[in-house]
DNA sequence: AACAGCACCTGTAGGC
DNA sequence: TGCCTACAGGTGCTGT
């Protein structure tokens, strides 16, 4: 599951990797992945160069020579594979070629994850929310969000890009707040408490190159390590590292919720 | 406006 | 062992 830190993660090592490199071909092995027609999209990007690779959110965007940029969501379980594994080609859903000989393969299980094409920078992912790696966005960004439940506030990609299941979870039961906290009845001081906590998690994420729970991997198919560092996500009836209270789960903005009963109330 | 339900998919875990 | 069902969750859509 692919979030804001898993995604920083691949985008950095394909950042150091393929900057600079021309791209001379596209082999789609499954058709639906693309949201661009094929036709168009090998137009676009077939003899071009790769100037830059940035994140928004949790898209992974290639900005080509004279401005095109295509972007990649891994959605749930893909993976972008500098070698394509022996036995994971079943897969294997796009493989782009490169002038020097070497490759980039999007495998995905599930075959949610999808690439698509847009003009320029500029007119990239126009609905897309702020990024929640500075305090002070996070907090703007949440006390316009009325009455909704803190959570799908958290998980609302309009309002800040990049947050997921997992790291809403943890942010929550670091700031002490029940997931079904209504946004208009948090204080200041327990939203810039959570604007906290969701920086700091997300720092100590990427640091520790994502969570890999199942599918994730990083770019050289490796895992993530900060899946030994999670407080709450999954941890369903193990004591509370607070208090010891067994933690409790629950379906809250559609989704399922990890908290501690007594540390994380509705206030 | 806010939210629920569903569709998209497949692998895995659990029950029987 | 094997069959069946529920479940995992990011996004976008429809309906209420």
């Amino acid at each position: 599951m692919p979030e804001l830190p898993e995604v920083e993660t691949v985008v950095q090592e394909l950042k150091a990797r393929l900057t600079g490199k021309t791209i001379t071909g596209v082999e789609a092995d499954f058709l639906s992945c693309l949201e661009t027609p094929p036709e168009n999209y090998r137009r676009a990007v077939c003899g071009r160069r790769i100037h830059e690779i940035f994140r928004r959110g949790k898209y992974i965007c290639f900005e080509l020579d004279q401005g095109p940029v295509f972007t990649v969501h891994l959605r749930m379980t893909g993976k972008l594979l500098f070698q394509l594994p022996e036995g994971e080609r079943k897969h294997l859903r796009l493989s782009w070629c490169f002038a020097d000989g070497s490759g980039l393969h999007f495998l995905d299980v599930r075959k949610f994850g999808r690439v698509r094409l847009w003009p320029g920078r500029s007119a990239l992912l126009p609905k897309l929310g702020p990024e929640p790696l500075d305090p002070q966005t996070i907090v703007t960004a949440l006390t316009s969000g009325g009455k909704r439940a803190v959570k799908a506030l958290l998980l609302d990609q309009h309002v800040l890009a990049g947050i997921g299941n997992i790291y809403a979870d943890e942010s929550l039961f670091l700031s002490g707040i029940h997931p079904s906290q209504p946004i208009d009845r948090l204080s200041r001081a327990r939203c810039r408490k959570l604007a906290n906590s969701v920086v700091g998690i997300l720092q100590s994420a990427i640091a520790n190159m994502g969570t890999t729970l199942s599918d994730y991997r990083t770019t050289r198919n490796e895992n993530g390590r900060h899946g030994d560092f999670l407080q709450a996500y999954g941890r369903t009836g193990l004591p509370c590292l607070h208090c010891g209270t067994p933690l409790q789960r629950a379906v809250i903005a559609s989704r399922s919720s990890h908290f501690c009963p007594r540390c994380q109330k509705i206030r």
